[in-house]
DNA sequence: CTACCATCCTGGTTGC
DNA sequence: TGCAACCAGGATGGTA
């Protein structure tokens, strides 16, 4: 669910209310999410600081003192909300609640339990396996064509399909890889291999302009997405092609319209005169 | 090595 | 209204 767009806003509403504060109380009510959660998670977090609030990929890197890093991630249905209230009730799928010193209560809400809550050690946080093999940012200046280009070589696999994979490129799921392809003028179904010279050119700069836009708007609210605050996200207001099968494309007169087809058990959506 | 598929889990929507 | 089937923003481990 929540892709990079999503993942940036929470992190941003993370940062503005707990930079600085410290953990005062942990309520765990389920520890089987996606892994379980770490041995003696609830102590090892006690009264550490929270200094500072990163994301990799679609994970929240919440840094805090002692060396330690404290790793979120969402999966299709979580979310993080701050409550000014730490009197709030806590819901079915409520699976950890941080209590802060200043009495703010953060609640992860998972109903699916594909998310993830661990810890880790800041000084190798490079090499925890769930971030040792992820690609580029593409928020990064570093993420070039000539970058995209080399990660993607000798893939025997469509474009879409490679984009989704996390090593290629961090944060990109389903929908924005469909918007992306959109904007770069690129058929979905393409082979890698086929994707060079002035389409490789349009796809890097397509990418960072889809998240930047979806960022600015808050992300895409679907089904479960929400800020940490309760406020829908936009952007799925914006929406050239993700789940509007049948919808006239934006940016062509063609009969057709927008295509849905099935490309490695997702749907993928697209305009089949417009991308090519 | 890469690529593909099923799977984890719940809830909302669709169709009969 | 009831109920079953299907679908969903992700990641991964097993298999081919």
């Amino acid at each position: 669910m929540p892709e990079l767009p999503e993942v940036e806003t929470v992190c941003r509403g993370l940062r503005e209310k707990l930079t600085g504060r410290r953990i005062a109380r942990v309520v765990q009510r389920r520890a089987d999410l996606r892994k379980p959660l770490p041995k003696h998670f609830r102590a090892r977090l006690k009264d550490r600081q929270v200094r500072r609030i990163d994301r990799r990929a679609k994970y929240i890197l919440l840094h805090l003192d002692s060396n330690l890093v404290l790793m979120l991630h969402l999966g299709m249905s979580g979310r993080l909300l701050i409550h000014d209230n730490p009197k709030q009730v806590l819901e079915t799928h409520d699976h950890v609640a941080f209590y802060t010193d200043d009495r703010q209560l953060i609640v992860f809400r998972d109903p699916r339990r594909f998310g993830l809550v661990d810890l880790a050690s800041a000084s190798d946080l490079d090499k925890h396996p769930l971030l040792r093999d992820i690609g580029p940012e593409p928020l990064d200046p570093a993420f070039t064509p000539t970058v995209l280009s080399s990660r993607l070589k000798g893939r025997k696999t469509s474009i879409k399909a490679a984009l989704l994979d996390q090593r290629v490129v961090a944060g990109l799921g389903n929908i924005y890889v469909c918007e992306a392809l959109y904007r770069a003028r690129i058929s979905p179904r393409r082979q890698v291999a086929t994707v060079a010279g002035r389409r490789a050119e349009r796809l890097v700069p397509a990418i960072r302009q889809v998240l930047a836009d979806a960022i600015d708007a808050g992300g895409s609210s679907l089904r479960d997405y929400v800020q940490t605050d309760g406020e829908l996200g936009y952007f799925q207001h914006h929406f050239a092609v993700y789940d509007r099968e049948g919808a006239k494309c934006p940016n062509c007169a063609c009969e057709t319209g927008i295509k849905r087809i099935n490309q490695g058990g997702r749907s993928t959506f697209y305009c089949s005169m417009h991308q090519r």
